[in-house]
DNA sequence: CGGGTCTTTGAAGATAGTCAATTTAGGTGG
DNA sequence: CCACCTAAATTGACTATCTTCAAAGACCCG
């Protein structure tokens, strides 16, 4: 019984239906029937150390993974060096779904803490979505909500000032944090300036000296990676007209 | 007899099964069989005039388009007017995707040309999804071909000069025109210099310059919307090593 | 043939980039 | 625990690129 007990409990960790972050992840909407399926797909959770690959681009394409603890950065880079990050990812949030298109992995995933992911072989999410047409449904939205995320992030590079593009990323990333349950307002940057710049298609310095306007106007306080938004209505009012609501996811 | 023969023709004319598009859209992999279901399901192509919405960001979202004849462009907008055009359609491209995520569409859809669509019912779409995995797993990949696509623009929005971001349009205008039996060097642009300004971040006036900049050396030829690559060469090498291959799409 | 839109081109101005120097932080090993 | 060392961040001065403003020219459509 003991050791029953003990696999049950190991069971539970690592499954979906006691996972809390279902109601942010794929599994939006199951039953509990449902639920339980979709954990014998999904492969136990994995631990990537700070500043390791999850998966590099170019190499075949098997599986997405979601973010269970920690945070990485996604990003393309050309075969000259320059590299493009093209977001950031928190718990919940699902990376490689442009793997799916060519079965080869399109960006690098990269952890910028250490971090604990959960993987989704996309062959076996495909069939069980066959028989369980809410898991196929929201994982159609998911992949449109991803493509929502890109053209707002495309709206800023193309039509957004420095000031306008950082005050709009650190309200997302407010935002985002705020959903799951930590403070709005005072936060802690897993990335460096210069993967802020790159998001943003900025260089570093100007990430910083924006960083310092903000903070002299006194609409937040830097201290290094800890940011504090003192004012995000003055941020917003900064914004506001140049997106809909939710700039980046 | 003859009616019948109309009957029929009329159905061939509107169906997947006779479209000479059906290798670059929904249907590719589809068997005889399956490819019958998927007309059932197709909608009859519809005429849209140059300069008209096919849809407008905030209408209610049930099926996405698949461009049968002509040329669109698709823009988010903000509040207070500012566009961003966040891709130019031809034919065989999905355009609707986004709407997926929240049962609105996230963007504009308009005809730079008088065009047909198809237009694809995504609740049935999803369904038929289920019966027949291939048009499923297609569909999958052509969500994903989109994400990529969003984060190759990313990447030209972020990291690219004006040189490089009109010589990657250029190039990617011209190898789609190629898939599609084109010329793949001599071609008519749809759309204005704004509209390409608003794609690639730039304004009107950065588009022209840069255009005969190009022309200045030799590099195209351009007449007004009649453009020409005379040494396309020339232009992968301004972009050799920004971007993988396929700039965008 | 004429009004309006689109395009081209020039000159001046602004934003962000580059280069460089200094400061600070965080990790490593004595 | 401290000192060191490397990497990251800040700040300044200068420059390049792109934008803005402006004017003139070309085309298209009715």
């Amino acid at each position: 019984m003991t050791d029953q007990t003990t696999i049950q409990l190991h069971a539970l960790k690592l499954s979906c239906s006691n996972c809390s972050l279902r109601e942010l992840c794929l599994p939006v909407g199951l039953n509990r029937e449902e639920m339980t399926q979709l954990d014998a797909v999904i492969r136990q959770s994995r631990r990537i150390k700070r500043g390791e690959y999850l998966f590099r681009s170019g190499e075949g394409f098997k599986s997405m993974f979601a973010v269970r603890t920690g945070f990485f950065k996604t990003c393309v880079s050309s075969q000259d060096g320059r590299e493009q990050v093209t977001g950031f990812l928190m718990s919940g949030e699902l990376m490689g779904l442009d793997g799916i298109s060519s079965n080869i992995h399109g960006c690098d995933a990269i952890a910028l803490e250490d971090s604990e992911v959960c993987e989704l072989p996309f062959g076996r999410i495909e069939s069980l979505g066959r028989d369980i047409p809410s898991l196929q449904h929201h994982f159609f939205r998911l992949m449109s909500r991803e493509i929502v995320r890109d053209q707002n992030v495309m709206l800023l590079l193309g039509n957004m000032k420095a000031e306008e593009r950082l005050a709009a990323f650190l309200l997302n990333l407010s935002q985002r944090l705020a959903i799951r349950g930590f403070a709005a307002n005072d936060f802690i940057l897993r990335m460096s300036r210069e993967e802020i710049g790159s998001f943003l298609g900025l260089k570093l310095e100007t990430v910083s000296r924006t960083l310092s306007k903000f903070q002299q106007q006194g609409w937040i306080r830097v201290d290094h990676k800890h940011i504090q938004l003192v004012k995000p209505e003055e941020l917003k009012a900064l914004i506001s007209g140049c997106v809909h609501s939710n700039a980046a996811e």
